[in-house]
DNA sequence: GTAATTAATGAGCAGTTACTCATTGTCAAT
DNA sequence: ATTGACAATGAGTAACTGCTCATTAATTAC
């Protein structure tokens, strides 16, 4: 009854935006280049996306999600606490690997006035999910008995700063210096002198 | 022999470039806006800055100084690297509770592709003074004795992340919950048991 | 005074922007 | 075949972009 979608232009879109945003930074880009790195017209991005906010957030929402969802099946191949959290920091760090763009493409996009997020719900609940994560932790006696905001400050942070450094290529990073800084921060948060687990 | 300079225009510059930055986003900024901002014709702008590019990465580079300059400044008042380096991060954070718009300026600039990092001399010093005060903590067997890059990533990005959130907006941060990710980042990489310096 | 020098201007340039919409292409159901 | 429904197009548009440069304003040296 209709024309049909040829290819999976959503997919097509998002890779294109992303790619420009690496390629010539959030100061410069344009609906119209995104467009043509896409292989695609103009018209057919506003078919999708109301506007260019509305695309890159909605680019955004995405990556994040994926983000999130690779974590949390991560956890899901452990059961106690301590491994789930180890599994998750892990899956963001290697996320920031595998994908740096899109990594590094969500990190400038937390950054943007114009973007709000508080507002989200569903950015609320993925963040929701994260802290409950760390209240296991805390209510089995393997973490610090503090706010698990502040936890999750002193966890997350260096895994991010660790996949962004990657994103903007500026060095690489070996494996070795991944582990030694979990070690680092786990010792700082895990209520027992016990070496962070491994398995 | 000149007409004299009215005002002090680059700091006009600098100030309205930071606040478009943080009033319409990376994505939509634009040097005829800046201008405006500043109360300066656009031909001003150019006398200052060669492109659009060099004046954000010259702003970038303004504000990144100042954050280093705040930061030694604070750890001059101390002797002993663990009191130096307590000091240190708490200026970082203090800097992004009194200036949000200038750090998360600094912070969207960090990631953006566009400015070559590991290029510039003066970004490296900054960098190198950084992981000096950290290595004088090792030393004298205040820190553990690993890498300083590794201990820097894990004390710096939770101070980041402390700074970036309140630059967005999106919470109140008390000073009780800074000194408690102080102690849990300091717990991680300190050596002994003992508790972080106060003083 | 006036000549020299430079700061600052802002209209204007060619090119680009975000966004629209009349048109065309492609399918399933008739 | 014809129709109806919609995906996809891309030339078109007004506004805006980064940037230039002829001009004006302000100052000092003589």
């Amino acid at each position: 009854m209709a024309r049909h979608k040829s290819g999976d232009k959503p997919k097509d879109i998002r890779k294109a935006t992303i790619e420009e945003v690496a390629h010539i930074g959030s100061t410069a880009i344009s609906v119209n280049k995104i467009a043509a790195r896409a292989g695609l017209s103009v018209g057919t991005i506003y078919r999708y996306h109301r506007s260019k906010d509305d695309l890159l957030f909605a680019v955004f929402l995405d990556v994040k999600r994926d983000i999130h969802s690779t974590m949390m099946e991560a956890a899901a191949e452990h059961r106690i606490a301590a491994s789930r959290l180890r599994a998750m920091w892990f899956a963001l760090v290697d996320y920031g690997f595998r994908l740096p763009k899109d990594f590094q493409f969500v990190e400038l996009m937390n950054s943007e006035t114009r973007i709000q997020f508080s507002g989200n719900e569903k950015l609320r609940q993925i963040q929701a999910e994260v802290l409950a994560e760390i209240q296991q932790g805390v209510d089995d006696g393997t973490l610090v008995d503090v706010n698990v905001r502040t936890i999750e400050t002193v966890l997350a942070s260096p895994a991010i700063t660790l996949a962004r450094r990657v994103a903007l290529g500026r060095q690489g990073i070996e494996s070795d210096e991944v582990e030694r800084i979990f070690s680092l921060v786990w010792r700082g948060i895990a209520l027992s002198e016990r070496p962070p687990p491994k398995e």
